[in-house]
DNA sequence: CCTTCGTGGATGTATGAAGTTCACGAAGCG
DNA sequence: CGCTTCGTGAACTTCATACATCCACGAAGG
């Protein structure tokens, strides 16, 4: 019941170039400042072009832009680019359902913790989390975005 | 993000027991109407003795017992007893602290994700989980327990 | 004293998360 | 045009751990 490192890298990531919207970020800068290793985070980030979340360019000059302000960016859509679909437990033997899912007892709370958590989420925008970052999410020492 | 199954053992046989309080199941009673492989639900209710939440007899005629009854045992002291303490996030890089913890804009959002679940567990018990149950806990048709 | 049945620890296995490598091609620049 | 930069996509490696199995032991009832 823990979030990945994954997600973690990409929530950073996205609060770091949430911190200057409106810039763009190489990978080298965002792997660097968010200590993410570079080639793991270019999977990430294509995980999030992908879903829409962020833009890239490629070639000299390349680097990677959010497509919406952070106030429009959700928690909810960066986990679902990330972890898919937002479930608690999956009520799978192999590929059939459980054998005692007519029965079973625990799914309505696992539904609420599911509610609840999307609920969450949804309410919790990038900027929200910049605002929470003493130091506005970028680092604070290195060269600027062009 | 996804609850183990072990858990999901743990809270079945004790539905199943809280379908009838005060009664005594084998091992084998709850592995088979549950479909949990007996060796490893043994493991589960070691978890569950050590911590107190059933107590255990051995020998013939020897089995488990809840020790409170299914209104007063919530889900959280189940969840704990397995999972150990709820957390969402470790925030260690290896054995140190994250490198960003004084700039971390996430833990707020996991924090109250982490609040909002453990409520939702304390606020649960056995007992709201029989009454889910169709069958009322118990599989129906197994000979009961002594 | 024999059988039942939970205990505790050692061991096996398979899956998925985390990370790496590399050939490729788009794009800016001289 | 050709060089360099830098993201892309897929294949691959590594490693932890969830899940499961096995077995020798001892408590306890008949």
């Amino acid at each position: 019941m823990q979030v990945s490192r994954t997600l973690d890298y990409a929530v950073r990531s996205l609060i770091y170039m949430g911190g200057r919207p409106g810039l763009k970020f190489s990978m080298k800068q965002i792997s660097e400042s968010q200590h993410i290793p570079q080639n793991y985070l270019a999977k990430i980030m294509r995980r999030l072009v992908n879903r829409g979340i962020v833009r890239s360019k490629v070639g000299p000059e390349g680097g990677y832009m959010l497509r919406k302000t952070p106030a429009e960016l959700n928690l909810r859509e960066v986990y679902e680019a990330i972890e898919g679909e937002i479930r608690i437990i999956d009520c799978m033997d192999d590929e059939s359902v459980c054998a005692l899912y007519e029965n079973c007892g625990q799914l309505p709370l696992w539904d609420r913790l599911r509610v609840s958590m999307v609920k969450l989420l949804e309410d919790t925008t990038i900027e929200d989390m910049v605002e929470e970052s003493p130091r506005g999410g970028s680092g604070g020492r290195e060269v600027l975005a062009q």
